[in-house]
DNA sequence: ACCTGAACACCGTTCAAGT
DNA sequence: ACCTGAACACCGTTCAAGT
C-alpha cells in the first residue's frame, strides 16, 4: 500500500510502548503490537532503534526515570525564557528531599508496569544531575559531608525504589493498604531513614 | 526414541533455570532451552507447570524469597531431629535484624538475574512465616508497638530489595563500587534506618 | 503418571525493495 | 530518510499419542 508518511519517532514509539505496557503489561508488548498501535509496520520502528527491541527497552527505562522525576519541576516555559537559571528553592533541605522523593515514588507508580525493565537498565543519575544536584546539596545542607553524602543520596534511592516495588508487589493481596495508606507507610519510612542518615 | 524416565521434579526445573538465568539472562531462558539442559522435550515441563512459563515465574520468585533467606537459618539436621523448636536466637534485637537483612541481601544478590521478576509476583511474605515473626519480635523488643511494627518491618523490607536493585543497577559502570564498598554502604543505609525507625 | 513429537500461532530480526 | 513485505529462525502452548 504505497509510502507511509507514518511521522514516527522515538518519543511516539516510547510512548505507545508505554501504553501498551500499561494495559498489557511487560509481556504483553510485541514489537507487531507496538506497530499496529502507531499505525505502521513493525519494522518501521527498527528505523528509529536499530539495535531492535533491547535498545527500545533501555530508552523505556531512561524516559521513566528522566527529567520529569525532579521534585519541583520548573514551570516549562512560563517565565524567563531567556535566563537558563532555575530560581532557589529556599525550603528546608528536609522539605526539598521529601519533596523529590514524592516526585521520584509518583513516577516510577505511574510507570509501574515498566518497573522490571529498571532492574537491569541503568541511567546514569536518574533524573540527571539536576536532580543529583539538588539531592546533594540538601544533604550537605543538612550537615553531611565527604562519603556520607554519597552513602546517604545511594540509601534514599534504594528506599524510594524499594518502596515502590514493595507496594506494586503487593497490590494484588487481600490486605493489601489503599493508596493513602502506602502514602504514608512511605513517608513513615522516609522520614526514620532521614532522621537516621542526620543523626 | 521410546520412554524417558527423566526424573524431573519442579525444584530441578526451578535450579536449572535458576542456572540458565544466572548464564543467559532472563531473556534467554525459553521452554526448549531449559528442556534441552533438563534432556527433556520441552513439552514435559508442562507435566510439572500446567500453566507454562508463568506459572514457571512463580514458582522461581517463590524460591528466591524463601526458606533460606531466613538470617541464622538452623543446621540442617545436625542436632535435635525430634523437636521441631528452633533454639531461641539471644543476640539483641539490633543484631538479630542486621543478620536477616544480611542474609536477606545476599539472597537476593546471588539470585540477581532474576530479580526483575520479583516486582511483580509477590510471594506472601517474602521468607514464609518465621522471617516475619523474627523481624517482628525484634521490632518489638526494640520498643515499637502497633502500627509502627508493620510501617518499619515494611520499610526494612523496601530498603534491602531497593539497595540490591540499586547495586544491580550501577554494577556494570565505570565507577561502580566493590562487594566490600557495597556492602558497607548497605550496612550505612541500614542503620540509618533501624535508628530513626526506633528513635 | 510422565514424557514425546508434530502442529499452530506468534515472535524478533534480516534483507531487498520501494518512494 | 523512512517505510514496506516477504522470509527465517525461534518461541510458547495444545493436543493426540506413546508407555
Amino acid at each position: 500500500m504505497s509510502r507511509n508518511y507514518a511521522g514516527l519517532s522515538r518519543e511516539r514509539i516510547i510512548l505507545e510502548a508505554l501504553h501498551i505496557i500499561a494495559g498489557r503489561g511487560l509481556g504483553g508488548l510485541s514489537m507487531r503490537r507496538l506497530g499496529d498501535a502507531l499505525e505502521v509496520e513493525a519494522m518501521a520502528i527498527y528505523h528509529h532503534f536499530p539495535l531492535g527491541k533491547e535498545q527500545l527497552f533501555n530508552a523505556i527505562a531512561v524516559y521513566v526515570t528522566s527529567p520529569a522525576a525532579v521534585g519541583a519541576a520548573p514551570i516549562e516555559g512560563e517565565e524567563s525564557e531567556g535566563t537558563e537559571e532555575p530560581e532557589e528553592d529556599t525550603r528546608p533541605w528536609d522539605v526539598r528531599l521529601t519533596a523529590w522523593a514524592d516526585a521520584y515514588r509518583d513516577r516510577l507508580l505511574e510507570f509501574s508496569g515498566a518497573l522490571s525493565l529498571l532492574v537491569h537498565r541503568a541511567p546514569p543519575t536518574p533524573g540527571g544531575d539536576a536532580t543529583r544536584a539538588l539531592i546533594h546539596d540538601a544533604l550537605t545542607e543538612a550537615g553531611l559531608g565527604g562519603e556520607d553524602v554519597e552513602r546517604a543520596a545511594d540509601a534514599l534511592h534504594s528506599y524510594c525504589v524499594g518502596a515502590v516495588v514493595h507496594q506494586v508487589r503487593h497490590q494484588d493481596e487481600e490486605e493489601a493498604p489503599d493508596s493513602a495508606e502506602s502514602r504514608a507507610r512511605f513517608h513513615h519510612g522516609l522520614r526514620a531513614l532521614l532522621r537516621g542518615l542526620t543523626s
